[in-house]
DNA sequence: CGTCTATTTGAATGTACTCAAAAGCGGTGG
DNA sequence: CCACCGCTTTTGAGTACATTCAAATAGACG
């Protein structure tokens, strides 16, 4: 599992043993049950949490209590209410375990020690970013211009595993719809 | 002019003059037309510019020939199609002046030296993607939440001084609406 | 087995869109 | 300086997409 994050981030940045133990140390592990809190909305989100068994979703509860997800986590992403982490006020967004999960985490004093140690980690984090702005960017761009069933086929086909994963209701969540749209989409599509 | 983006790039990191020369000698500066194309989709996005003056807008244009407005940018602001840009692949979107606009321009090359002889730059871009990560995930949690009503009071809270400067229809473009629509939602909220 | 949650189905409703036409506004040329 | 042209905004009628609410069915888990 340790394994895990080192070939992940190894993909990005050059990484000797030293400098992972290093960056390990300031790590820390962590299991979560199915349906607990990893964050809760108010909460200041004192991690950046990496996902390396497991699924985890980050969401936000509207007026009329209802959720909408704005980011599914499974084994290889990152997960975090961002603008909590980095201003360290309280986050907007709940965080939950969709299944039993284990984490690696970093606070954010830790993190701001390896960057200063280990530069590259600068580099790291803002490639990651990067690649989550431009995914995020065109997941606005579907949602601005195509209809509900034109999201859903791209959402099945860019993550075809999470069909097999998550509930129907979550997708939908995700998604923007209601569940029972959803269904009725899966209907029309089925012929 | 110079002095603009110094200041802007001084927010975050430290800069003395002869880096900021150094920077500088990497970077060209351009003006735009109203109306004038900075990049069409299909090309490749070579500059991360820098909007001194004026205005312009990154948009899509769906199936059936209609535009989707993906970012704004005015004085302060950086603008291109990022994926396009990392990745030096045919843009997705399209990119052009909605008024009479004055850029400072970096290529991908200049780009990856600044970054290894400024590693302070990594750090820069790691913020600046960050808060548009942050922002464009909030975009995203509205149009997913609220209606269009919502959506459009949100955007004038957050961008007061574009409501002056930007045709409505525009505005309607950005938040996901048809012009005639976005007419409507004034109308009902001016009583 | 029973309970709780998830999915499906249907009817009525609401939100936003399309198309068409009219009104407003700004710039340009005669 | 005014008339005209093009573009933006408004208004209205009809329509499409998605929601809500309710009820029935199906699955999952202790």
């Amino acid at each position: 599992m340790q394994e895990m994050i080192r070939r992940h981030i190894s993909q990005y940045i050059e990484l000797n043993d030293e400098q992972f133990d290093y960056f390990l140390s300031l790590t820390t592990s962590r299991k979560l049950r199915k349906k607990q809190y990893l964050l809760q909305a108010g909460e200041v989100c004192r991690y950046e949490s990496f996902v390396t068994k497991g699924c985890l979703r980050a969401y936000s509860i509207d007026e009329k209590g209802k959720e909408h997800i704005v980011q599914f986590a499974t084994e290889d992403w990152w997960i975090a209410d961002l603008n909590s982490f980095l201003t360290q006020t309280p986050a907007f967004y709940n965080i939950d375990a969709l299944e039993d999960s284990e984490l690696i985490q970093i606070e954010k004093n830790a993190l701001e020690q390896i960057y200063s140690c280990l530069p590259q980690f600068e580099r790291f984090f803002r490639i990651k970013i990067q690649k989550a702005f431009t995914s995020l960017q065109s997941r606005l761009n579907e949602s601005l211009s195509g209809t509900a069933t034109d999201r859903y086929l791209s959402f099945i086909s860019k993550y075809p595993s999470f069909e097999q994963r998550l509930p129907q209701h979550q997708v939908a969540s995700y998604l923007g719809i209601s569940a029972e749209f959803l269904s009725k989409i899966r209907q029309n599509l089925s012929k």
